[in-house]
This record gives C-alpha cells, structure tokens and sequence, in this order.
DNA sequence: TGTTAGCACTCGCGTGGCGAGAGTGCTAAC
DNA sequence: GTTAGCACTCTCGCCACGCGAGTGCTAACA
C-alpha cells in the first residue's frame, strides 16, 4: 500500500489542518488555506480514494473528511514534519531542569509539571524498574526524649524520612541498637522477606518492648510497595478540558481517572528502548478507557534496571510532532541528570544557551 | 423576620428534596413526597410567601421553586437536623487516621483524601500558622564519598530531607562542619534571614568551595516558603463532576483550579476558633471563582500557633449536615492527634469499635 | 379566618419542518 | 490526467407548535 507523492503531500495537509482546527476539511479549504497548486476537484478525487484506503472518512456525507487512526498512523510514521524546539524553550527546559533534584519522585513531579506547560497536554512520568527495589541503608536520629526521625534511601535516588512518637524515652544507644539492626537485616532485601517473624526477632534483640520496630518496618514495606507500584505522577490535568473532544464530560473523567489511578499505569504503553518514543494512536491502546485517546511516551534508562516514562494523553488529533520533540527533549535531559555520573549532564546545561553541547 | 412554625417545616421540606434532586420542588411534589398533611394550595401559598421573603425563587414562571442562599442560610443556622454518623463510618475514620502519620504534609493528604471519600465532594486540608515558620534543626549524612543527604526539620511536626551530590568529596569531618554551622546559623531564623551574606559567611567558615553551602541554604529557603504558602492538598476533585451543576466545564475547571492554585487559599473562608465549623454559601464567598459554589471549613488548631483547615467544597444544594457532621467527626480526631500528647489521641482509637471515649 | 378545590394561565422543553450552507460525486470538456 | 460545472446530500440553526408541570386567583367550605 504506497502512497504516491501527492496523497502523501495531501494527507498531510488534511492532518495539520485539522489537528489545528478540529473540523473536518473540505477540499476547498484545503487548496485556499494551503498553498496548493492544484484545483479542489483534484483534491477531491484523491480524497476519496484516500478514504476508500481507509486513511480518511466523514463524519457525515458531505462533510469534510477526518483523519483515521490508521491515517494519523502513517502520519506519524512517515509524514509528520519534524519540530525544533526553539532557544527558547530550550532554555526554560534547561532552568526548570538544572534545580539539581536528585530524589527520583520529586524529579518526576517537576518533570510531568514542565511538560504539561510545555504541550499544554495533561503528562504523567512514572518509572518502571526491571528488579524489585530494595532499601540500601537507614539511618536514625534523635530528636527529643520520645522522638526520632528514621532515614531510608531507597536505592540511590531516593530518601523518605518520617517522624516517629515512641510512648516510652527512646536513649541514643537504643537508636544506635536499631540501626546496626535494620543496616544488618532489612537491607538488601525485596518487600516480601519483611515478616513477622524477622521483626518479632529484631524486637527481641533490639529490645523494643513498645511497637517501635514495628512502625518501621511497616515504614519500610510501604516503600518498598510504593517504589513497586509505580506511581504515576499526573500534572495539567486540568489542560484537557481545553480540547472540544473533552467537552464530554464522562471522556474526560474517564481519561483522567485512568492516569491517575495508581497501579493502572501497568497497561500504559511503553517505549521498547532507550531514548525510545512510542506513539499510540487511539484504538491501538490497550486500556478501554484510552481507546479515543492517544498517548506518546518518552522513555529514558537510569542505570540498569529502572527505567523512567514520560508520556503526554490528548485527543488523537494531538499535535505529535510538536509533543514528540518536546518530549524527546526533555527525556534526553533527564537522561543526563539521571545518568551514574549525574553532574555531567548537570555541566551540560550550566550554559543556558540553549545550545545542546552533547 | 421570625419564620412560623409551618413556613419552617416547608422551607426544610423543599431544601431537603432540593438537595437530593437537583430539580425544582412544586407544591404538589411536596404534599406527596413528604409526609405534608395539608393540601398543596395551602403550601404554594406558604411558598408564595416565603419566595417573597427571599428564601425561595422561581427559576422561570411555572417552575417549582428552588432555595435561594438567604434560604439555604437559615436552613444551616435553624433548620437543620443534625446528622449522626454511623458506628461504621466511625470506624472508617478511625482505621484511616489510627496510621501514627506525625508528618502534618502527609497526614494532611490522607485527610482530604478521606474527607473526600466520605462526603463524595472535592476536599482540600491547609494549614496556617501565625507565627513564620523557621527550621528547628539539621542533621547531615554522607552516603558516599560525593553524597551526602540533609535532613531538615520544620517546627516539630515537619521533617524534610534532600539528596546532595558534591563534585568534590565530601570529608565526614566536613559534614560535622557544615551541621555546627547551620544549626548554629540557620535554625529559628525566619526566611528572609536567610541572605547572601550569611550564606557566603557559611561557605568561608566551612571551607565550602563548590556551592554545596549555597544548596542545602536554596533547599533551607525552599522549605520555608513552602510552609508559608499555605499549600493546598486538594482531592476527589473529579467529584465535581457528579453534580449536574457543574456540567459546565468551565465552572467546574475555575473551582478546581482556584483550589489547586497556590496561595490562593488564603481566600478561603475559615472558622473563627478550635473546632470550629463555617458554611459559606454561594456569593458569601469572597473568592470570584466559589460565588456559585458553597464551602464546608472547619479547623482543629495544633499547638499555640498553627491551625489545620479542612474543607469542602460543593454546589450550593450541597449535603450541609451531613458534611458538616462528617468535617466536625474528622477534625476533632486530628486534633487528638496533633494534640501535643499526640499519643493520648491515638489511645482515643485504639477501640475500633466507633465509640467515642472522650 | 384559615384552608381547600377548581380553573385558567404561563412558560420551558422537546419535536418536527424548513432553508441555508458547505461539501461531495459525477460528468463532460480541456 | 486535470479541471469546471452542477445536482445532490446532509448538518445545523431557527421557528412554530403542543404538552405538561406548576402557578395564582377566586370562590366555597369548616
């Protein structure tokens, strides 16, 4: 099924004319509107035969046509100009990304947020990672007779903290105790190894009589499930109730509920690679709540297991190229910071000149 | 304007319906549905009065009547019955705040969170405090030899922490430098202390070479900026759309947007004293964007000089006793909890069997 | 005097017909 | 292979019409 050059050339002025506009086209429109050197008769015939190849359709007898998902398929694929960005928005990824976040969650909520603004389409960033996570060390500070903070890094990139009441005094060496103790035997480990019995044991050799392990661990697990579970961070929510196809309400509660409803993200498609950006055009998602909807994804590794998606959600007459570079952009950054030596990304931006020095 | 006995028990009856139906109540709807033993001319005349009054109105000729904001005003200061929560609902409560949560950002999260579950509106919990927000100490732990996290902790009930690359290496004996003096200089000083100055003092002092002073001061300045914002945690806010009020997209975007904007809730209404609930209804909001919604607040105070404001927001027919009950049931549980003696709270749930001990 | 039944009236809402406009497909000429 | 012309189709906005819910008024009743 080859395009000759003149559908090509005319599919894709149907497509950039309606992603603009969200009308149907008519072939009058087509040739004044674009600089097209050929009569509306002509357009009209190879109109409809891009309609019997199934790349177009009316929403009515005459009506203007309407890109297929099939038809914004091989826009993507081989049509679909390609986007600079300009300097400056290269800056303000530039700035919004060189805060030297290094937490992996909060880097994803500014992530998402930056590319929501960017495309004016609601983005999510979760991550994905391959092993199970597991803490690598904790620490713990006292604060006051009762009180104390217990410090757990997640991997390399993330630190949770949280304040804990004990109903009893809680001395220094009884913290110093805890310590060797969860250093010793919940480091290392997957979620699933944190039973009763491994904390009934670090109770009795910790000495804790009043349900402070306990809290901890419980601490621990909930992490460990929360890094398992991908959250998904959504930002420009809001931004989707911009687009005439959303004025239905239920479509759009319906999208959004489906982003953010953590677990779901599982059936998000995902870009097979590296640096990879996949386009999923309506029907083609696996969600029921996505059919009329289409995503694309970014998706940049951090080290060797894990890796980080990016994706933006909007009708399925979403500007791709724009949304593609953007998103390329910015994962390519994140790229960078993300990478084991993080601060050579860090020296890539410290120009602000917008020019990419990689 | 003293309202009669019967007037009273029309003007509940039409709210009540009102509340649930969304449509206008005529009088024969009225003797029917309700147990009303007079005719229905006798209560359109009562009607006919009472829209005179200002508590009802037509919204066209030959329509029932619906509640005006006067109307729904003194239903929420006179007419009211008071809600009771169920054994079940209290247990709900109970279980869902019983998780020793001492962090007041996430505890309050999972409030809004529960409050928008049980009340089936938008709910958002902020806190205000009048006294500045200032950073009662910091703790530093090196990971490797060029990272290191700092902890923070805000006031008494807020820890923070953040992960920091060096591009040199971090000696131990640096960390101990940099902890002396930030705990010397930056603890109890509120944000605008926080100068070039006293940061370049610092960066002499600890011999800092390579901005790592000048980074964990942004993170020092971050965090209490942040407290002062009086950051909004808004959740359920796809509730909205359930209400047939909020058909229209942009009266629903403008209310979810206000609350979710930061800084904007300082214009939020609020209750006058601990344990306090406030109704403001439709145009009694000062904020442009609620004039056509109601706000449900009510306020546990914590401590001398902060105060936690948990809301609701709704259509004017909003539910008001039953949120009300469910606000006032929340709020005087997180008080127990943040009560200094936090743990005196939580002995308060331990039953689980939705009996209040106080 | 307060309450009730009856009745004419009003007005929003949903339905159906009508005309305008946009766009098409087909045919014939270039 | 391309273009101009023309009849046809279908949506959309507009208007008139009738139904039904609900009212206000009046007169009769306890």
């Amino acid at each position: 099924m080859k395009l000759g050059e003149r559908k090509k050339e005319i599919l894709r002025a149907v497509i950039d004319s309606y992603i603009t506009t969200a009308e149907p086209v008519g072939s009058k429109a087509l040739v004044s509107g674009m600089g097209m050197r050929l009569s509306a008769a002509t357009v009209r015939n190879e109109m409809a035969e891009l309609e019997s190849m199934g790349f177009l359709e009316q929403p009515h007898t005459s009506a203007g046509r309407i890109p297929t998902p099939s038809g914004y398929r091989v826009y993507v694929n081989e049509l679909m100009r390609e986007h600079k960005l300009s300097i400056d928005e290269m800056n303000t990824v530039n700035r919004a990304m060189r805060k030297r976040i290094l937490e992996l969650d909060r880097l994803l909520d500014n992530t998402g947020r930056l590319v929501s603004r960017l495309t004016s389409y609601p983005a999510y960033a979760l991550t994905a990672s391959s092993g199970a996570a597991t803490i690598s060390r904790y620490d713990f500070i006292g604060v006051d007779a009762n009180t104390f903070i217990v410090i757990a890094m997640l991997g390399s990139d993330t630190v949770k903290n949280k304040l804990i009441h004990s109903p009893v005094q809680v001395h220094p060496e009884f913290l110093t105790r805890l310590s060797a103790l969860f250093n010793a035997n919940f480091t290392g480990v997957p979620e699933e190894s944190i039973t009763q019995s491994l904390i009934s044991a670090t109770e009795r050799a910790s000495g804790d009589t009043c349900g402070v392990v306990a809290v901890v661990a419980e601490f621990s697990v909930e992490l460990l499930m929360a890094a398992k579970l991908m959250q998904s961070h959504v930002s420009g929510a809001l931004n989707l109730f911009d687009f005439p196809e959303y004025r239905d309400i239920g479509k759009a509660r319906r999208v959004i509920g489906y982003l953010s409803d953590e677990g779901r993200p599982a059936r998000l498609p995902a870009p097979a690679r590296d640096n990879g950006v996949t386009i999923t055009i309506g029907p083609e998602n696996l969600a029921e709540e996505l059919r009329d909807s289409s995503v694309v994804v970014a998706r940049c590794d951090a080290g060797t297991d894990m890796q980080v998606m990016v994706g933006v959600v909007g009708p399925t007459r979403m500007d791709y190229s724009k949304v593609t570079s953007r998103l390329e952009y910015i994962t390519r950054v994140l790229g960078w910071l993300l990478s084991p030596g993080g601060e050579a990304g860090d020296k890539q931006l410290k120009g602000d000149d917008g020019i990419e020095h990689s």
